[in-house]
RNA sequence: GGAGAGGUGGCGGAGUGGUCGAUCGCGCCGGUCUCGAAAACCGGAGUAGGUGCAAGCCUACCGUGGGUUCGAAUCCCACCCUCUCCGCCA
């Protein structure tokens, strides 16, 4: 959420960067809805200030006997009480819907952000490992001999419809090792903490980080009105929401592994064969809440906690930075890293790591102390996967295999799977 | 699901109709004392909005929304949230 008063000191900026996105100016809007809220607030306030006087003195006229006084009064107060209410009420219809707009409107990107109009714009700042070369045609994950036992997408689609999967056996097992193995170096290696969290939230949680109001149609909501995280970056930065925090307790560092919950609404005939983009999938994401002075410098160690646990897998993959057309509503920039997927032959995102300013604090309200003391700050907020785990079983399959339908595993993950090395052409684990 | 308790400033905790934006304690900031610190003592400080060059002034805020009243943190209604006990249950 925006500032109002940087927008009011500064609306070409505002605009500029607005810009830089791809939107057409929101500052004369905005500016048009302040001033007049402004002028509601003030006019209600006035009335307001006459009631309250007239009401002082309502006690003073009644105990000096001058009843005259005393009606006149009472009845002024009776006619500034509607006139309030009127007033009171278009202020705070305008001051809502001036709100609202704010909610709406998309971070402004960092300086930092390339700016460019849609994905082909995105700047590749680095590659690692090489594509392995096959001396076959590799396969998509779904079609590999050794997965196809695991991967069950018709029974699922008998529970739950499309976009669902049953895993069995050899094929769930990588997947749970995977989840394990990022989680246990994210806190052995990165220090972060480990955190577990419910995945039903309150609304409130939605708006802090920017699921709402603008994007209902893309989460699921239940019908007691809980929401369903689309991703565990709502409950691991919503942890600070409302909180004055001590600047010598930041930088909080989490992870957290967790079932996200995605409607997909508008991504109909996308990724539609595999286990790619589903309703619901696991994801150990990355939360960082940081001062205003370390929230780049967290962004870049964030990406590297990403990046090496593709490289323990051994998994080729390039991380790019979103340019301005490109990134998410609440981010000031954005690394994505993507995996080499040889079945698709191309690069597919498996993390998204973005450092969001005080964009969703202010929306929280969380913030810090200084340590020197001084009026309470908004701190900052990241967020990254870490990784996206159905994505990252996809990699090791598709990487993996071999010739006759075997697909051969990461040397990390063979202590997660009491020893075996490989997932062989039957479906077994050997 | 049943019964009960409660939501007040950074935290704890008073306050049942009229200078209460709110006693007090802790914490915080400034000062005295000290070589320095602690303790003690003195003083200061809520948040947001509006207005003004500024000093300041005004308005709102005691979970949220309504209501009663000249006047509400205090009374009434509805709702939300938290906690405790019982029941059921992974």
């Amino acid at each position: 959420m925006h500032d109002i008063r940087a927008i009011r000191e500064n609306p070409a900026a505002f605009d500029a960067a607005l810009a830089r996105r791809g939107l057409p100016p929101a500052s004369p809007e905005i500016l048009a809805l302040d001033e007049s809220r402004r002028a509601k607030i003030l006019a209600s306030e006035t009335a307001q200030a006459d009631q309250n006087r007239a009401s002082k003195d309502v006690g003073a006229a009644k105990a000096r006997g001058d009843d005259a006084e005393f009606e006149r009064l009472r009845a002024l107060v009776a006619d500034k009480k509607a006139e309030i209410a009127r007033l009171t009420a278009e202020a705070a219809e305008q001051d809502a819907a001036l709100r609202d707009m704010l909610m709406r409107i998309p971070n402004l990107p960092h300086d930092d952000a390339p700016t460019g109009r849609d994905e082909d714009e995105n700047v590749e700042i680095r590659r690692w490992g090489n594509p392995r070369t096959f001396d076959f045609t590799p396969r998509e994950h779904f079609d590999i001999a050794g997965v196809k036992p695991g991967m069950d997408f018709e029974t699922a689609a008998k529970l739950s419809g499309a976009r669902f999967v049953v895993l069995k056996g050899a094929v769930i097992r990588v997947h749970r090792a995977l989840a394990q193995f990022m989680l246990d170096t994210h806190i052995t290696d990165h220090g972060l903490t480990e955190m577990w969290t419910p995945v039903l939230v309150k609304e409130d949680a939605m708006y802090g980080t920017n699921q709402l109001p603008k994007f209902a149609e893309d989460s699921y909501q239940t019908t007691n009105g809980w929401w369903l995280v689309p991703t565990s970056e709502v409950t691991l930065t919503n942890t600070v929401a409302g909180d004055i925090l001590d600047e010598s307790a930041l930088p909080i560092r989490m992870t957290a592994h967790t079932q996200c919950f995605r409607s997909e609404a508008g991504s109909a005939g996308k990724d539609t064969t595999g286990m790619l983009r589903q309703h619901q999938f696991e994801k150990v994401e990355m939360v960082s809440i940081t001062t205003p002075e370390t929230s780049m410098a967290e962004h870049d160690r964030m990406t590297k906690c990403a990046e090496a646990i593709l490289q323990k897998l051994e998994l080729p993959f390039r991380t790019i930075v979103l340019c301005t057309g490109d990134m998410g509503f609440g981010a000031q920039k954005t690394h994505d890293l993507e995996v080499w997927l040889p079945g698709q032959n191309r690069y597919r995102e498996i993390s998204s790591v973005s450092v969001c300013g005080d964009f969703q604090a202010r929306r929280m309200n969380a913030r810090y102390r200084p340590a020197g003391g001084g009026k309470p700050e908004f701190v900052h907020t990241l967020n990254g996967s870490g990784l996206a785990v159905g994505r990252c079983l996809i990699a090791v399959l598709e990487n993996g295999q071999q010739a006759d339908g075997s697909v051969d595993l990461p040397a990390v993950l063979h202590p997660y799977l009491g020893g075996k090395t490989r997932i062989a052409a039957d479906g077994t684990l050997a």
